[in-house]
DNA sequence: TCGACAAGTCAACGAGTGATGACTTAGCGT
DNA sequence: ACGCTAAGTCATCACTCGTTGACTTGTCGA
């Protein structure tokens, strides 16, 4: 029994189209007519499901479990949100979607906390030595770098490459972050 | 004798007004009517002195001077790129005003130049050993994440960090892309 | 002093925006 | 078979957008 008049499936459809319009046009450059058309349906319907288009782009860019990230070390952490971010699940384009909505509604706290969340403390705790925060924050930038690379400018050879092929290159990059650098340790704790 | 009505002064302020919207709202969410006001102005100015909107924000975001980097070593190419992109000088963040203005008109195209010029090539040249042109990409893609971390994402340790605290990190991390990674390096040529 | 020219303003256009509320219709239980 | 309810549509409002062309006003040379 396939149901022609289904709202879940509709409100997936929805959000579905919602993300890839923020994640390619920003918040300010998609209507909800755009977005109610890739989905088949009236835009009536958005703020029938949603109160309205803040409400819909809250939805989108709803990150559905904030806690995965916490407690690991940080080299694994740093692997992880780079699967999460760099290559994410089929055209959904998380980073893309918050970056490019900036200023604007919900957009800039939102993008704080899928950036800095409570897991960045965490991993700031796992680092020895000086700065642990600013660099768990560098992993971050790190992670943030390739990923806009690899999803926002158009034609990069890293946009082509595979995850295992940059997983090297990315290990060596989190290995000097984590690890102190050598040489002109200015002294910190005796 | 102080001029009231002066062409190249009001065309400066309006660009200064441009480069500042762009950037906090992207190309979509910046109107004409918001930059000219900014400017104190009135709108059809913009059109007088630059066509259109799209004639607008090509001029702002227009890079004067794309040979800056050519022929440098990767660790003073990456020094460089790290003033230009994460400590532009007073409120213009040519990065934020590129990334927030996706799919849109020139953007891509300009996005695209900004950060993959042709002096990308010149520094994969200069770097041994495998995937040159990747790990040239790695490097930009490192300074990107750290702009992008201070420059959009609120409320970053980062963003308060000045640009010496950085650059032993920075350096680091340069140090780890440009050098062979270590261990685990499949044989390439002989 | 005054007139010409450039710098800047004004009012208006058509198209598209988010949002609302009354309407229609499909699908299920009875 | 039929009506009730929820899923989806339609017409419309008030507003803002980019853009245009006619208008006004300041400034400087003659």
């Amino acid at each position: 029994m396939v149901v022609r008049r289904d709202k879940e499936a509709t409100r997936a459809r929805l959000l579905d189209a919602a993300r890839r319009r923020f994640a390619e046009h920003g918040y300010a450059g998609t209507s909800v007519r755009a977005v109610a058309g890739d989905a088949g349906v009236d835009a009536a319907l958005v703020f029938r499901y949603f109160g309205s288009k803040d409400g819909l782009f809250v939805a989108a860019t709803a990150d559905e479990d904030p806690e995965r990230l916490r407690g690991l070390p940080p080299e694994e952490f740093a692997e992880r949100l780079l699967s999460m971010f760099a290559y994410p699940p089929e055209g959904a384009r998380p980073v893309a979607a918050l970056l490019r909505s900036g200023g604007r509604a919900a957009g800039e706290a939102r993008l704080q906390a899928a950036v800095c969340g409570p897991y960045l403390d965490d991993v700031a705790g796992t680092l020895d030595g000086e700065d642990p925060e600013l660099r768990a924050e560098l992993l971050v930038a790190w992670v943030l770098g390739v990923a806009v690379m690899r999803g926002l400018v158009p034609g990069t050879l890293l946009g082509r490459t595979d995850p295992d092929a940059l997983a090297r290159y990315s290990r060596a990059v989190v290995r000097a972050l984590v690890d102190e650098p050598e040489g002109d340790a200015r002294r910190g704790s005796p």
